[in-house]
RNA sequence: GCGCGGUUAGCUCAGCGGUAGAGCAAUUCGUUUACACCGAAUGGGUCGGGGGUUCGAUCCCCUCACCGCGCACCA
């Protein structure tokens, strides 16, 4: 017998830490790859190292600690695998700010130095989101905790960057990238956001070079970037400027003779018909550029500031691109060549880390052949291969595998994974994974011993998390891990790192692996706060996660999570229904007491199949209905499903009703009672099965509770998932139906006539049949318990002034003469014979047309047949009622 | 412009061919041997509008409206 009784109420905070250590002690956690059971993995998406936990996480990161440690209960080897990002940019960013405090900056330190302090920031800080995680619950194998920057990972990521290179999958282009003016480094399409803002749309004219003193207008909403323009562009078949095609323009201000040229780009209908073409500045007028060979003038700098070329104008030099557009509409205007203001709406590229715009610039980078890669990835969903939950987010990750551009891989910046290529004196490349293989080539290319220098730039972070599924295990090397958990079984994620992440998985596990990463993708909402905004700390409705764990404890927060969690619909969250959730946890802890204070604790050897009494051979029927649907809904990722069905059961059945019906076995002389052991068994059984199933969601509470109910050899995190046997039982449910309709029924009878909660009444009990009188009988206690009775006794006739109402065939009369409101009770009998009025309407259409009675189910014919009857049993019933009021 | 999702009780949301559900909120009662972070009960809905399919539609189809989101475009 455990020696503490359990508080009062229940305290997270008390019980929490000491549990989680239990589990790191306990080991219980790790995988195991020598050992035989069929795996079950999860890549967990590593974190951002410089992140802190937010409730995408906390919504993320408890599905999936739920799936794991459900899977595991179910005698998997559950390998949920850790880990961080490297985060380049926004890693970076950090350090320097750190930097900047103290009056330095990177540049100042040198690469070498700054990666030092990058590295001494990740020892010192970059942990917290795993220290929050663990405050979470969550619990995955810590020992394989892995980093996008660790050796192993690295020494991946230069093993593929070299074989894709080799494939040409992997090259240097000149193009346009997304340049941030502010972080001076290339970044990928995807990080770019568009702002809808007001702007100018100005229409300038550019003289036509000739005799004549002609102009063709442009229009732009960015004025600046026409000191880098090399042509103007009309559409091929315009007739208002077919005789211009093939002559030339001044342009204003520098003085260069651009073409105007014929291109099917411009659209006639659009502004003057006529575009300027800046191809260094402009995606669109790129592609122009190079159809038509046109010179590409890159007008900035790095920083966005005007370059110091020849063809502009010196007093324009180092002008940043705001100062530039002012200038040349001022200049513009002073030359007459600013021929209309249009206000317009325009979005505009921002970068999403440093918040400024982007300005399309002409650089050298690498790029991965991502349309070639994305073929198989696009298969294999095709085929079912790898399954998305929802499904129709297969729609969107079709969309754009299937338009995918060229991906930018290349990073200006000092923190990642340096590009593994070096450079000879000529710029002659040599791509190698380490610099002495580089060396030997370049020494064999050039036939003598040469200097090579490394590329300074650095990958994109998402290029060692595309890896991650297949690097964490080991790969290269051939693994135990590898060959046991590649691939996953499932990837938990929200929609917004589709594109970023599970496309590039994909793309490179089976360019890699020869093999999709992992069988099935559960795409999961957005949390977002209460009135559905999106949270973020500008508009200041974050909720912290940490916070709600203080205040409600983890298994209140994992809880609302999971019952959030229904597919398809964002979640809005409110701190109420996080509340509700921790007085669930209560109600179970409340229970557990109720059990410990009554003996009713788990035997060795219960067999649920063996139970004699009716409350307990419907409840353990219904228990196991509970854990069926439990199980259903989580392996159909139907969260939301399994957090009601268990909810449901616990409190709804468990607590409402079964703790109420056997209180009477517990009390004071009923210690001989014939049923009371077995009850006690019963009982304690159940609290077993109910913290059993409820661990995966809750683990905390139920360990604690597990622990404090039963003398155990090990925790519940390593117990076994039930397996039932058949243990429905259609008599014992229908008599518990009854018996709970009965109290019900009577229940309501009295709050509607106000009969006094505390007042005892007689029940009298008018055409019961032989079933009800046993039923009557044998549960006797329960009822005059629960319906505040003081006797029930079968009776032939309905003295004056009687309460009456119907539970299938029996007349339920309360003899309450003393108490009753006549008109009171009229109005209900009235009430109630309209409602059935109704039904037996409705049911009559049904039951006289033909067609119905030919094409309905002949189960759904009875139905209907059968609540027929029940209602004009019930309707005349009432209707007698009423008449014996009136004569009273 | 293309695509996806949503519109069900005051609020947040389940359900999805066969009697409209939950939680919260509201109202009324309640010191009945686990729990007031509780218990009992009550009220509250022509399931966004209109058409269609069906014996039967909240559920399937079409259409409209409004609200989100994603992508594209923006001279």
């Amino acid at each position: 017998m455990p020696d503490k009784t359990l508080d009062k109420t229940f305290d997270p905070k008390a019980i929490e830490d000491k549990h989680y250590r239990a589990w790191e002690a306990s080991g219980a956690f790790a995988g195991d790859p020598a050992g035989g059971k069929p795996p079950f993995t999860i890549m967990m998406p590593p974190p951002n190292v410089t992140g802190s936990l937010h409730m995408g996480h906390a919504l993320n990161m408890t599905l999936q600690d739920i799936l794991t440690r459900y899977n595991r209960m179910k005698g998997r080897d559950a390998l949920w695998q850790p880990g961080t990002d490297h985060a380049g940019i926004a890693t970076q960013m950090v350090v320097e700010r750190l930097l900047d405090s103290e009056g330095t900056n990177r540049h100042k330190l040198g690469r070498e130095k700054f990666l030092e302090r990058v590295w001494d920031w990740k020892a010192e800080s970059g942990g917290t989101i795993n220290s929050q995680l663990r405050r979470l619950g969550a619990f995955p194998d810590w020992a394989r905790e892995r980093f996008t920057m660790d050796e192993g990972l690295s020494r991946a990521v230069r093993k593929v960057f070299v074989q894709l290179y080799k494939e040409g999958l992997i090259y240097k282009d000149k193009r346009l990238v997304n340049w941030d003016p502010k972080l001076l480094t290339a970044i990928s399409d995807l990080e770019v956001e568009q702002r809808e803002q007001k702007g100018h749309m100005w229409h300038i004219a550019y003289p036509v070079e000739g005799p004549e003193a002609r102009t063709i207008t442009v229009a732009t909403t960015r004025p600046e970037t026409m000191l880098g323009d090399t042509a103007v562009a009309v559409h091929p078949d315009d007739e208002r400027y077919q005789d211009l095609i093939g002559k030339s323009v001044c342009l204003p201000i520098t003085g260069r003779l651009i073409p105007i040229i014929a291109d099917e780009y411009s659209d006639p209908e659009k502004g003057t018909g006529a575009v300027k073409i800046t191809p260094a500045h402009d995606f669109n007028d790129f592609e122009v550029g190079k159809r038509h060979d046109l010179p590409m003038v890159n007008v900035f700098d790095i920083h966005a500031r005007i370059a110091p070329l020849e063809s502009i104008p010196k007093s324009y030099h180092g002008l940043d691109r705001y100062e530039a557009r002012k200038a040349v509409l001022r200049e513009l205007e002073e030359l007459d060549c600013l021929v209309k203001i249009e206000d317009v709406k325009n979005s505009l590229p921002y970068g999403d880390r440093s918040g400024v715009v982007i300005e399309p610039f002409l650089t050298d980078q690498w790029y991965v052949d991502a349309a070639t890669l994305a073929k198989p990835a696009i298969e294999t969903v095709e085929t079912g291969e790898t399954v998305f939950v929802p499904k129709n987010w297969e729609n969107t990750y079709f969309e754009w595998m299937r338009n995918i551009q060229p991906w930018c891989i290349s990073r200006q910046l000092w923190w990642g994974h340096q590009i593994p290529a070096w450079y000879g004196p000529d710029k002659h490349v040599f791509v190698a994974e380490t610099e002495q293989e580089a060396q030997k080539e370049a020494d064999a290319h050039y036939g003598e011993a040469v200097e090579i220098t490394r590329d300074p730039d650095v990958l994109d972070t998402w290029f060692s998390s595309a890896l991650w599924p297949f690097s964490t295990l080991g790969w290269p090397e051939a693994t135990p891990e590898l060959s046991k958990y590649y691939p996953g079984d499932v990837l938990v994620t929200g929609f917004d790192i589709i594109f970023f992440w599970v496309a590039r998985m994909m793309m490179m596990g089976l360019h890699f692996m020869k093999d999709v990463p992992f069988r099935t993708v559960y795409i999961h909402a957005l949390v977002r706060d209460a009135k559905g905004q999106k949270m973020s700390k500008s508009k200041g409705n974050v909720m912290d996660p940490l916070d709600l764990i203080d205040q409600y404890g983890a298994d209140a927060l994992r809880f609302t999570m999971t019952a959030m969690a229904a597919q398809g619909r964002d979640i809005k969250l409110s701190e109420q229904r996080v509340e509700g959730y921790r007085n669930f946890a209560t109600k179970l802890w409340n229970a557990s007491r109720f059990c410990q204070m009554n003996g009713c604790a788990p035997v060795a050897g219960f067999d649920p199949a063996q139970v004699t009494a009716t409350a307990n051979k419907w409840i353990v029927a219904e228990m196991a209905l509970a854990a069926r649907k439990m199980e259903e809904a989580i392996e159909s990722y139907k969260f939301n499903e399994a957090a009601t069905a268990i909810y449901q059961f616990s409190w709804g059945t468990f607590c409402d009703w079964y703790v109420e019906f056997i209180k009477p076995l517990f009390a004071e002389g009923q210690e001989g009672h014939p049923l009371a052991a077995e009850t006690r068994a019963t009982t304690g059984w159940l609290l077993d099965q109910i913290l059993t199933l409820l661990h995966p969601v809750m683990p905390f509470i139920t360990e604690e509770l597990y622990g404090a109910l039963g003398e155990r050899e090990n925790g519940l995190s390593d117990a076994a998932w039930p397996l039932y046997p058949d243990l429905a039982n259609e008599k014992a449910q229908a008599e518990m139906s009854w018996l709970i309709a009965l109290i019900s029924e009577i229940r309501s009878v009295r709050t509607d006539m106000n009969i006094p909660a505390g007042a005892k009444i007689d029940l009298f009990v008018k055409d019961a049949g032989q079933e009800t009188q046993n039923r009557l009988r044998d549960h006797d206690e329960a009822i005059r318990r629960m319906a505040r009775l003081s006797k029930i006794e079968l009776a032939d006739t309905v003295p004056k002034g009687a309460l009456q109402t119907v539970l299938g065939e029996a007349t339920l009369i309360l003899p309450v003469a003393d108490i009753i409101d006549l008109d009171q009770e009229r109005a209900r009998l009235t009430k109630q014979i309209a409602k059935l009025e109704q039904d037996i309407e409705k049911i009559s259409r049904n039951l006289n047309n033909a067609e119905f009675v030919r094409n309905a189910p002949p189960e759904i014919l009875e139905e209907n047949k059968s609540r027929m009857e029940d209602a004009a049993l019930a309707k005349g019933k009432l209707t007698l009622a009423l008449k014996q009021l009136e004569a009273a």
